[in-house]
DNA sequence: CAAGAACCGTACCGTACGGTACCTGCAAGG
DNA sequence: CCTTGCAGGTACCGTACGGTACGGTTCTTG
Protein backbone atom coordinates (compact mmCIF):
# COMPACT_ATOMS: atom_id res chain seq x y z
CA UNK A 1 0.00 0.00 0.00
CA UNK A 2 2.92 2.56 0.92
CA UNK A 3 5.75 2.34 -0.74
CA UNK A 4 8.43 3.93 -3.44
CA UNK A 5 6.69 5.34 -6.15
CA UNK A 6 9.12 4.70 -8.25
CA UNK A 7 10.09 8.36 -10.71
CA UNK A 8 9.33 11.56 -8.07
CA UNK A 9 9.94 14.09 -10.98
CA UNK A 10 8.26 16.59 -8.48
CA UNK A 11 10.79 17.64 -5.99
CA UNK A 12 14.26 17.39 -4.90
CA UNK A 13 15.18 14.67 -1.77
CA UNK A 14 15.92 17.94 0.30
CA UNK A 15 12.31 19.55 -0.65
CA UNK A 16 10.78 16.28 -0.11
CA UNK A 17 12.15 15.75 3.11
CA UNK A 18 11.06 19.23 4.36
CA UNK A 19 7.70 18.59 2.90
CA UNK A 20 7.83 15.40 5.52
CA UNK A 21 8.52 17.66 8.23
CA UNK A 22 5.51 19.62 6.88
CA UNK A 23 3.16 17.06 6.91
CA UNK A 24 4.20 15.98 10.14
CA UNK A 25 3.73 19.72 11.85
CA UNK A 26 0.03 19.20 9.82
CA UNK A 27 -0.47 16.22 11.69
CA UNK A 28 0.42 17.35 15.28
CA UNK A 29 -0.95 20.51 15.63
CA UNK A 30 -3.59 20.93 12.75
CA UNK A 31 -2.87 23.99 9.83
CA UNK A 32 -2.39 26.48 12.44
CA UNK A 33 0.68 24.67 13.30
CA UNK A 34 1.88 24.47 9.91
CA UNK A 35 3.30 28.19 9.86
CA UNK A 36 6.55 29.14 7.17
CA UNK A 37 8.87 29.90 10.35
CA UNK A 38 7.77 26.54 12.28
CA UNK A 39 8.11 24.63 8.99
CA UNK A 40 11.57 26.14 8.65
CA UNK A 41 12.37 25.86 11.79
CA UNK A 42 11.21 21.91 12.01
CA UNK A 43 12.88 21.40 8.78
CA UNK A 44 16.19 23.32 9.42
CA UNK A 45 15.84 25.37 6.53
CA UNK A 46 14.96 28.90 5.71
CA UNK A 47 11.61 30.82 4.81
CA UNK A 48 13.38 32.71 1.78
CA UNK A 49 14.17 28.93 0.12
CA UNK A 50 10.35 27.35 1.21
CA UNK A 51 9.19 30.64 -1.40
CA UNK A 52 11.84 29.81 -3.78
CA UNK A 53 10.54 26.17 -3.93
CA UNK A 54 6.89 26.43 -3.35
CA UNK A 55 6.43 30.04 -4.57
CA UNK A 56 3.53 30.71 -1.75
CA UNK A 57 1.93 28.92 1.24
CA UNK A 58 -0.73 27.53 -1.35
CA UNK A 59 2.03 26.31 -3.24
CA UNK A 60 3.55 24.33 -0.03
CA UNK A 61 -0.02 23.01 0.26
CA UNK A 62 -0.71 21.71 -3.03
CA UNK A 63 2.98 20.38 -2.66
CA UNK A 64 2.15 18.68 0.38
CA UNK A 65 -0.86 16.64 -1.27
CA UNK A 66 0.89 15.38 -4.36
CA UNK A 67 4.05 14.48 -2.08
CA UNK A 68 1.76 12.36 -0.15
CA UNK A 69 0.01 10.94 -3.07
CA UNK A 70 3.05 10.10 -4.30
CA UNK A 71 3.69 7.73 -1.44
CA UNK A 72 0.54 5.40 -2.19
CA UNK A 73 0.17 3.04 -4.96
CA UNK A 74 -2.20 0.73 -4.81
CA UNK A 75 -1.42 -2.98 -6.52
CA UNK A 76 -2.05 -3.18 -9.94
CA UNK A 77 -4.30 -6.62 -10.16
CA UNK A 78 -2.95 -9.66 -11.47
CA UNK A 79 -5.47 -11.13 -14.24
CA UNK A 80 -6.04 -14.28 -11.91
CA UNK A 81 -9.56 -15.78 -13.44
CA UNK A 82 -12.20 -14.47 -11.01
CA UNK A 83 -14.19 -17.18 -8.60
CA UNK A 84 -16.65 -16.17 -6.41
CA UNK A 85 -14.31 -16.77 -3.42
CA UNK A 86 -11.70 -14.55 -4.38
CA UNK A 87 -13.81 -11.88 -5.75
CA UNK A 88 -15.64 -11.89 -2.11
CA UNK A 89 -11.67 -11.51 -1.17
CA UNK A 90 -10.77 -8.83 -3.38
CA UNK A 91 -13.54 -6.70 -2.13
CA UNK A 92 -13.10 -7.43 1.58
CA UNK A 93 -9.12 -6.55 0.99
CA UNK A 94 -10.62 -3.53 -0.94
CA UNK A 95 -12.25 -2.91 1.55
CA UNK A 96 -10.06 -3.19 4.83
CA UNK A 97 -7.38 -0.91 2.80
CA UNK A 98 -9.76 2.02 2.05
CA UNK A 99 -11.05 2.41 5.49
CA UNK A 100 -7.36 2.15 6.29
CA UNK A 101 -6.41 5.01 4.52
CA UNK A 102 -9.64 7.46 5.42
CA UNK A 103 -8.49 6.96 9.29
CA UNK A 104 -4.56 7.49 8.38
CA UNK A 105 -3.19 10.29 10.33
CA UNK A 106 -1.36 12.00 7.18
CA UNK A 107 -5.03 11.74 5.09
CA UNK A 108 -7.39 13.07 7.64
CA UNK A 109 -5.11 15.82 8.41
CA UNK A 110 -4.86 16.44 4.91
CA UNK A 111 -8.66 16.04 4.62
CA UNK A 112 -9.24 18.25 7.09
CA UNK A 113 -6.80 21.01 5.75
CA UNK A 114 -8.66 21.07 1.88
CA UNK A 115 -12.32 21.32 3.74
CA UNK A 116 -10.86 23.87 5.95
CA UNK A 117 -10.11 25.88 2.89
CA UNK A 118 -12.88 24.81 0.31
CA UNK A 119 -14.96 27.37 1.69
CA UNK A 120 -12.81 30.23 0.42
CA UNK A 121 -10.69 29.52 -1.85
CA UNK A 122 -13.21 28.01 -4.21
CA UNK A 123 -12.33 24.51 -3.17
CA UNK A 124 -8.83 24.29 -5.27
CA UNK A 125 -7.36 21.91 -2.94
CA UNK A 126 -10.50 19.57 -2.37
CA UNK A 127 -10.19 19.13 -6.40
CA UNK A 128 -6.63 18.55 -5.58
CA UNK A 129 -7.30 16.28 -2.67
CA UNK A 130 -10.18 14.33 -5.00
CA UNK A 131 -8.22 13.82 -8.16
CA UNK A 132 -5.12 12.70 -5.90
CA UNK A 133 -6.01 10.67 -3.31
CA UNK A 134 -9.18 9.69 -4.75
CA UNK A 135 -8.44 8.05 -8.80
CA UNK A 136 -6.07 5.47 -7.40
CA UNK A 137 -8.17 3.61 -5.02
CA UNK A 138 -11.54 4.54 -7.40
CA UNK A 139 -10.16 2.64 -10.62
CA UNK A 140 -8.69 -0.26 -8.75
CA UNK A 141 -12.20 -0.56 -7.43
CA UNK A 142 -13.77 0.24 -10.57
CA UNK A 143 -11.94 -1.99 -12.19
CA UNK A 144 -12.66 -5.28 -9.74
CA UNK A 145 -16.19 -4.80 -9.69
CA UNK A 146 -16.00 -4.50 -13.80
CA UNK A 147 -14.35 -7.86 -14.18
CA UNK A 148 -16.58 -9.08 -11.65
CA UNK A 149 -19.23 -8.45 -14.34
CA UNK A 150 -17.26 -9.52 -17.12
CA UNK A 151 -17.00 -12.89 -15.03
CA UNK A 152 -20.33 -12.99 -14.26
CA UNK A 153 -20.57 -12.51 -11.13
CA UNK A 154 -21.63 -9.21 -10.38
CA UNK A 155 -24.67 -7.77 -12.24
CA UNK A 156 -25.40 -3.85 -12.94
CA UNK A 157 -26.18 -1.63 -15.09
CA UNK A 158 -24.48 1.61 -14.11
CA UNK A 159 -20.63 0.58 -12.81
CA UNK A 160 -20.92 4.23 -11.03
CA UNK A 161 -23.70 3.92 -9.31
CA UNK A 162 -22.21 -0.10 -8.24
CA UNK A 163 -19.59 1.68 -6.82
CA UNK A 164 -20.97 4.27 -4.87
CA UNK A 165 -23.23 1.73 -3.37
CA UNK A 166 -20.46 -0.21 -2.43
CA UNK A 167 -18.39 2.76 -0.77
CA UNK A 168 -21.45 3.76 1.02
CA UNK A 169 -21.72 0.53 2.54
CA UNK A 170 -18.12 0.10 3.83
CA UNK A 171 -17.89 4.13 5.46
CA UNK A 172 -21.19 4.98 6.06
CA UNK A 173 -20.86 8.37 7.78
CA UNK A 174 -17.28 6.78 9.20
CA UNK A 175 -15.22 9.50 7.45
CA UNK A 176 -17.03 12.66 8.30
CA UNK A 177 -16.99 11.52 12.12
CA UNK A 178 -13.43 10.84 11.51
CA UNK A 179 -12.78 14.29 10.62
CA UNK A 180 -14.46 15.56 13.13
CA UNK A 181 -12.72 13.90 15.44
CA UNK A 182 -14.11 10.84 16.58
CA UNK A 183 -12.11 7.50 16.65
CA UNK A 184 -11.92 5.09 13.65
CA UNK A 185 -13.33 1.87 14.17
CA UNK A 186 -11.77 -1.07 16.23
CA UNK A 187 -12.77 -3.52 13.73
CA UNK A 188 -12.03 -2.49 10.12
CA UNK A 189 -12.28 -6.42 8.70
CA UNK A 190 -15.40 -6.53 10.49
CA UNK A 191 -16.83 -3.97 8.72
CA UNK A 192 -15.19 -4.83 5.52
CA UNK A 193 -16.84 -8.41 5.61
CA UNK A 194 -20.08 -6.60 6.47
CA UNK A 195 -19.94 -4.08 3.45
CA UNK A 196 -19.31 -6.93 1.18
CA UNK A 197 -21.98 -9.37 2.17
CA UNK A 198 -24.48 -6.66 1.79
CA UNK A 199 -22.75 -5.33 -1.55
CA UNK A 200 -23.01 -9.12 -2.92
CA UNK A 201 -26.87 -9.76 -1.85
CA UNK A 202 -27.23 -5.93 -3.94
CA UNK A 203 -25.54 -7.06 -6.95
CA UNK A 204 -23.99 -10.67 -6.51
CA UNK A 205 -25.29 -13.41 -9.28
CA UNK A 206 -25.48 -16.07 -6.74
CA UNK A 207 -27.95 -16.55 -3.92
CA UNK A 208 -25.87 -17.89 -1.10
CA UNK A 209 -23.67 -14.71 -1.19
CA UNK A 210 -25.55 -12.60 1.11
CA UNK A 211 -26.69 -15.60 3.31
CA UNK A 212 -24.35 -13.86 6.27
CA UNK A 213 -25.73 -10.22 5.41
CA UNK A 214 -28.16 -10.46 8.93
CA UNK A 215 -25.64 -11.14 11.41
CA UNK A 216 -25.63 -8.68 13.88
CA UNK A 217 -22.72 -6.24 13.79
CA UNK A 218 -21.72 -3.21 16.44
CA UNK A 219 -20.12 -0.08 15.05
CA UNK B 1 -38.49 20.75 8.62
CA UNK B 2 -37.70 24.32 9.83
CA UNK B 3 -39.86 25.50 12.66
CA UNK B 4 -40.15 27.47 15.52
CA UNK B 5 -38.79 25.83 18.18
CA UNK B 6 -40.71 26.40 21.01
CA UNK B 7 -39.21 27.98 24.06
CA UNK B 8 -35.34 29.44 23.58
CA UNK B 9 -33.69 29.67 26.34
CA UNK B 10 -30.58 29.99 25.12
CA UNK B 11 -30.41 33.47 23.85
CA UNK B 12 -32.12 36.61 23.43
CA UNK B 13 -34.04 37.83 20.49
CA UNK B 14 -30.99 40.64 19.99
CA UNK B 15 -28.58 37.63 20.64
CA UNK B 16 -30.40 35.25 18.05
CA UNK B 17 -30.09 38.38 15.53
CA UNK B 18 -26.66 38.67 15.71
CA UNK B 19 -26.23 34.69 15.71
CA UNK B 20 -28.02 34.97 12.28
CA UNK B 21 -25.39 37.53 11.40
CA UNK B 22 -22.22 35.31 12.08
CA UNK B 23 -24.00 32.32 10.11
CA UNK B 24 -24.66 34.39 7.16
CA UNK B 25 -20.85 35.82 7.51
CA UNK B 26 -19.41 31.70 7.98
CA UNK B 27 -21.62 30.69 5.00
CA UNK B 28 -20.37 33.93 2.59
CA UNK B 29 -16.64 33.37 3.94
CA UNK B 30 -15.52 30.63 6.13
CA UNK B 31 -14.59 31.01 8.73
CA UNK B 32 -11.53 33.53 8.21
CA UNK B 33 -14.23 35.85 7.47
CA UNK B 34 -15.92 35.35 11.04
CA UNK B 35 -14.39 37.85 12.84
CA UNK B 36 -15.08 39.50 16.15
CA UNK B 37 -14.82 42.68 13.88
CA UNK B 38 -16.85 42.26 11.04
CA UNK B 39 -19.31 40.17 13.06
CA UNK B 40 -19.60 43.72 15.17
CA UNK B 41 -19.96 45.76 11.87
CA UNK B 42 -21.98 43.05 10.36
CA UNK B 43 -24.29 42.88 13.30
CA UNK B 44 -24.05 46.41 14.39
CA UNK B 45 -23.52 45.84 17.56
CA UNK B 46 -19.65 46.44 19.44
CA UNK B 47 -17.64 43.81 20.66
CA UNK B 48 -17.80 44.58 23.76
CA UNK B 49 -20.79 43.10 23.64
CA UNK B 50 -19.82 39.74 21.77
CA UNK B 51 -17.57 38.86 24.54
CA UNK B 52 -20.36 40.22 27.71
CA UNK B 53 -22.57 37.20 25.94
CA UNK B 54 -20.61 34.98 24.05
CA UNK B 55 -17.70 34.77 26.46
CA UNK B 56 -14.79 34.39 23.94
CA UNK B 57 -14.75 33.25 19.87
CA UNK B 58 -15.26 29.42 20.94
CA UNK B 59 -18.45 30.74 23.01
CA UNK B 60 -19.88 32.27 19.94
CA UNK B 61 -18.93 29.10 17.53
CA UNK B 62 -20.43 26.69 20.19
CA UNK B 63 -23.90 29.29 20.29
CA UNK B 64 -24.26 29.34 16.84
CA UNK B 65 -24.41 25.25 16.79
CA UNK B 66 -27.06 25.59 19.39
CA UNK B 67 -28.75 28.60 17.53
CA UNK B 68 -28.67 26.63 14.59
CA UNK B 69 -30.02 23.46 15.71
CA UNK B 70 -32.81 25.32 17.67
CA UNK B 71 -33.74 25.85 14.01
CA UNK B 72 -34.08 22.16 12.83
CA UNK B 73 -37.12 20.53 14.43
CA UNK B 74 -38.03 17.10 12.82
CA UNK B 75 -41.62 15.71 12.81
CA UNK B 76 -43.04 13.92 15.59
CA UNK B 77 -43.85 10.68 13.37
CA UNK B 78 -47.88 10.03 13.70
CA UNK B 79 -49.22 6.66 14.72
CA UNK B 80 -50.74 5.33 12.01
CA UNK B 81 -50.43 1.81 10.99
CA UNK B 82 -47.80 1.03 8.84
CA UNK B 83 -47.69 -0.81 5.35
CA UNK B 84 -45.24 -1.80 3.46
CA UNK B 85 -45.51 1.29 0.75
CA UNK B 86 -46.00 3.95 3.71
CA UNK B 87 -43.03 2.24 5.34
CA UNK B 88 -40.85 3.15 1.86
CA UNK B 89 -42.89 6.64 1.96
CA UNK B 90 -41.41 7.34 5.24
CA UNK B 91 -37.90 5.88 4.31
CA UNK B 92 -37.98 7.99 1.20
CA UNK B 93 -38.95 10.91 2.79
CA UNK B 94 -36.45 10.22 5.18
CA UNK B 95 -33.51 9.64 3.32
CA UNK B 96 -34.30 13.55 1.15
CA UNK B 97 -34.77 15.18 4.13
CA UNK B 98 -31.47 13.81 5.08
CA UNK B 99 -29.69 14.69 1.99
CA UNK B 100 -31.39 18.41 2.02
CA UNK B 101 -30.20 19.24 5.21
CA UNK B 102 -26.65 17.99 4.64
CA UNK B 103 -26.22 19.79 1.81
CA UNK B 104 -27.68 23.13 3.26
CA UNK B 105 -25.21 25.85 3.06
CA UNK B 106 -25.60 26.47 6.98
CA UNK B 107 -24.80 22.42 7.67
CA UNK B 108 -22.24 22.77 5.17
CA UNK B 109 -20.46 25.49 6.85
CA UNK B 110 -20.87 24.51 10.41
CA UNK B 111 -19.12 21.16 9.25
CA UNK B 112 -16.60 22.45 8.20
CA UNK B 113 -15.47 24.74 10.82
CA UNK B 114 -15.47 21.82 13.12
CA UNK B 115 -13.68 19.71 11.19
CA UNK B 116 -11.37 22.52 10.56
CA UNK B 117 -10.98 23.03 14.44
CA UNK B 118 -11.09 19.45 15.35
CA UNK B 119 -7.54 18.96 14.39
CA UNK B 120 -6.14 21.39 17.08
CA UNK B 121 -9.65 21.72 19.89
CA UNK B 122 -9.68 18.00 20.90
CA UNK B 123 -13.01 17.48 18.73
CA UNK B 124 -14.75 19.93 20.84
CA UNK B 125 -17.42 21.42 17.73
CA UNK B 126 -16.98 17.95 16.57
CA UNK B 127 -18.80 16.50 19.55
CA UNK B 128 -21.14 19.71 19.53
CA UNK B 129 -22.08 19.37 16.06
CA UNK B 130 -23.00 15.49 16.55
CA UNK B 131 -24.50 16.04 19.38
CA UNK B 132 -26.98 18.97 18.11
CA UNK B 133 -27.54 18.45 14.42
CA UNK B 134 -27.53 14.45 14.50
CA UNK B 135 -28.81 13.40 17.40
CA UNK B 136 -33.01 14.38 16.12
CA UNK B 137 -32.47 12.77 12.90
CA UNK B 138 -30.97 9.80 14.02
CA UNK B 139 -33.65 9.28 16.34
CA UNK B 140 -36.64 9.94 14.15
CA UNK B 141 -34.78 7.12 11.61
CA UNK B 142 -34.10 4.92 14.33
CA UNK B 143 -37.90 5.13 15.40
CA UNK B 144 -38.97 4.63 12.13
CA UNK B 145 -36.65 1.29 11.46
CA UNK B 146 -37.59 0.23 14.77
CA UNK B 147 -41.02 0.58 13.92
CA UNK B 148 -40.72 -1.13 10.56
CA UNK B 149 -39.15 -4.31 12.20
CA UNK B 150 -42.31 -4.40 14.95
CA UNK B 151 -44.35 -4.08 12.46
CA UNK B 152 -42.95 -7.18 10.41
CA UNK B 153 -41.65 -5.33 7.63
CA UNK B 154 -38.02 -5.06 8.46
CA UNK B 155 -35.88 -7.77 9.50
CA UNK B 156 -32.30 -6.93 11.30
CA UNK B 157 -30.63 -8.21 14.38
CA UNK B 158 -28.51 -4.92 15.07
CA UNK B 159 -30.51 -1.26 14.54
CA UNK B 160 -27.68 0.14 14.73
CA UNK B 161 -25.76 -1.61 12.27
CA UNK B 162 -29.09 -1.43 10.29
CA UNK B 163 -29.56 2.32 10.46
CA UNK B 164 -25.95 2.56 9.24
CA UNK B 165 -26.59 0.54 6.28
CA UNK B 166 -28.96 3.04 5.21
CA UNK B 167 -27.32 5.97 6.21
CA UNK B 168 -24.27 4.78 4.15
CA UNK B 169 -26.54 3.93 1.14
CA UNK B 170 -28.39 7.45 1.36
CA UNK B 171 -25.19 9.80 1.76
CA UNK B 172 -22.59 7.61 0.31
CA UNK B 173 -19.08 10.18 0.19
CA UNK B 174 -21.67 12.80 -0.71
CA UNK B 175 -21.00 14.86 2.36
CA UNK B 176 -17.61 14.79 2.15
CA UNK B 177 -17.00 15.86 -1.19
CA UNK B 178 -19.49 18.30 -0.88
CA UNK B 179 -17.06 19.23 2.52
CA UNK B 180 -14.26 19.51 0.03
CA UNK B 181 -16.74 22.00 -2.45
CA UNK B 182 -18.10 19.80 -4.89
CA UNK B 183 -21.84 20.21 -6.09
CA UNK B 184 -24.70 18.20 -4.26
CA UNK B 185 -26.94 16.06 -6.69
CA UNK B 186 -29.15 17.18 -9.10
CA UNK B 187 -31.61 14.67 -8.33
CA UNK B 188 -32.14 14.09 -4.21
CA UNK B 189 -35.01 11.73 -4.73
CA UNK B 190 -33.25 9.52 -7.32
CA UNK B 191 -30.99 9.11 -5.34
CA UNK B 192 -33.81 8.52 -2.21
CA UNK B 193 -35.63 6.04 -4.02
CA UNK B 194 -32.47 3.81 -5.06
CA UNK B 195 -30.68 4.42 -1.51
CA UNK B 196 -34.42 2.92 -0.12
CA UNK B 197 -34.62 0.55 -2.79
CA UNK B 198 -31.48 -1.19 -1.63
CA UNK B 199 -32.18 -1.00 2.13
CA UNK B 200 -35.42 -2.75 1.51
CA UNK B 201 -33.28 -5.37 -0.55
CA UNK B 202 -31.17 -6.16 1.76
CA UNK B 203 -33.67 -5.95 5.64
CA UNK B 204 -36.68 -5.72 4.04
CA UNK B 205 -39.28 -8.98 4.22
CA UNK B 206 -41.06 -8.82 1.05
CA UNK B 207 -39.41 -9.97 -1.74
CA UNK B 208 -40.69 -7.71 -4.55
CA UNK B 209 -39.27 -4.62 -2.41
CA UNK B 210 -36.22 -4.50 -4.42
CA UNK B 211 -37.12 -5.15 -8.15
CA UNK B 212 -36.05 -1.79 -9.18
CA UNK B 213 -32.73 -2.01 -7.38
CA UNK B 214 -30.97 -3.01 -10.64
CA UNK B 215 -32.06 0.59 -12.50
CA UNK B 216 -29.17 2.72 -13.04
CA UNK B 217 -28.69 5.97 -12.17
CA UNK B 218 -26.05 8.29 -12.18
CA UNK B 219 -24.69 9.96 -9.92
C1' DC C 1 -36.72 63.61 36.43
C1' DA C 2 -32.66 61.22 37.94
C1' DA C 3 -29.86 57.15 38.37
C1' DG C 4 -28.32 53.17 36.51
C1' DA C 5 -27.74 49.55 33.24
C1' DA C 6 -27.15 48.00 28.71
C1' DC C 7 -25.19 48.78 24.51
C1' DC C 8 -22.88 50.93 20.43
C1' DG C 9 -18.79 52.75 18.07
C1' DT C 10 -14.14 53.20 18.05
C1' DA C 11 -9.61 53.43 19.44
C1' DC C 12 -6.12 50.69 21.21
C1' DC C 13 -2.75 46.74 22.57
C1' DG C 14 -0.09 42.61 22.03
C1' DT C 15 0.73 39.04 19.10
C1' DA C 16 1.51 36.20 15.21
C1' DC C 17 1.19 35.46 10.63
C1' DG C 18 2.80 35.62 5.36
C1' DG C 19 6.16 37.37 2.77
C1' DT C 20 10.76 40.00 1.67
C1' DA C 21 15.51 41.53 2.17
C1' DC C 22 20.03 40.92 3.65
C1' DC C 23 23.95 38.59 5.24
C1' DT C 24 26.73 34.43 6.05
C1' DG C 25 28.77 29.86 5.03
C1' DC C 26 30.01 26.59 1.73
C1' DA C 27 30.78 23.77 -2.15
C1' DA C 28 31.69 23.54 -7.23
C1' DG C 29 34.34 25.06 -11.08
C1' DG C 30 37.59 28.02 -13.63
C1' DC D 1 43.33 30.89 -5.52
C1' DC D 2 39.14 33.41 -6.47
C1' DT D 3 34.41 33.54 -8.16
C1' DT D 4 29.67 32.14 -8.49
C1' DG D 5 25.44 30.28 -6.96
C1' DC D 6 22.71 27.94 -3.54
C1' DA D 7 20.85 27.51 0.92
C1' DG D 8 20.59 28.61 6.01
C1' DG D 9 19.74 32.17 9.60
C1' DT D 10 17.72 36.29 10.99
C1' DA D 11 15.90 40.65 11.09
C1' DC D 12 12.25 43.14 9.37
C1' DC D 13 7.59 44.93 7.37
C1' DG D 14 2.69 45.34 6.78
C1' DT D 15 -1.37 43.44 8.13
C1' DA D 16 -5.02 41.43 10.64
C1' DC D 17 -6.58 39.06 14.32
C1' DG D 18 -8.52 38.34 19.43
C1' DG D 19 -9.41 40.76 23.23
C1' DT D 20 -9.82 45.20 26.25
C1' DA D 21 -10.87 49.98 27.52
C1' DC D 22 -13.43 54.05 27.25
C1' DG D 23 -16.66 57.78 25.97
C1' DG D 24 -21.24 58.60 24.34
C1' DT D 25 -26.16 57.21 23.69
C1' DT D 26 -30.46 54.99 24.50
C1' DC D 27 -33.60 52.57 27.45
C1' DT D 28 -35.41 51.10 31.77
C1' DT D 29 -36.82 51.91 36.51
C1' DG D 30 -37.87 54.04 40.70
Amino acid sequence: MIGDAGQMPEFTPRQNEVLEQALRLLVEGGDRALTTSGLARAANCSKESLYKWFGDRDGLLAAMIAHQASKVRTYERGKEKLTPENLREHLETFARDLLEVLSGDISLALNRLAVGQSGRDGSKFGKLLLEHGRRQIDRRAMALIDAGKRAGLLRFDDADAAYHTLYGLIVSDLHVRMLLGEPGLKDNARQARRAVNAFLTLHGTRQESGEAVRFSSGR
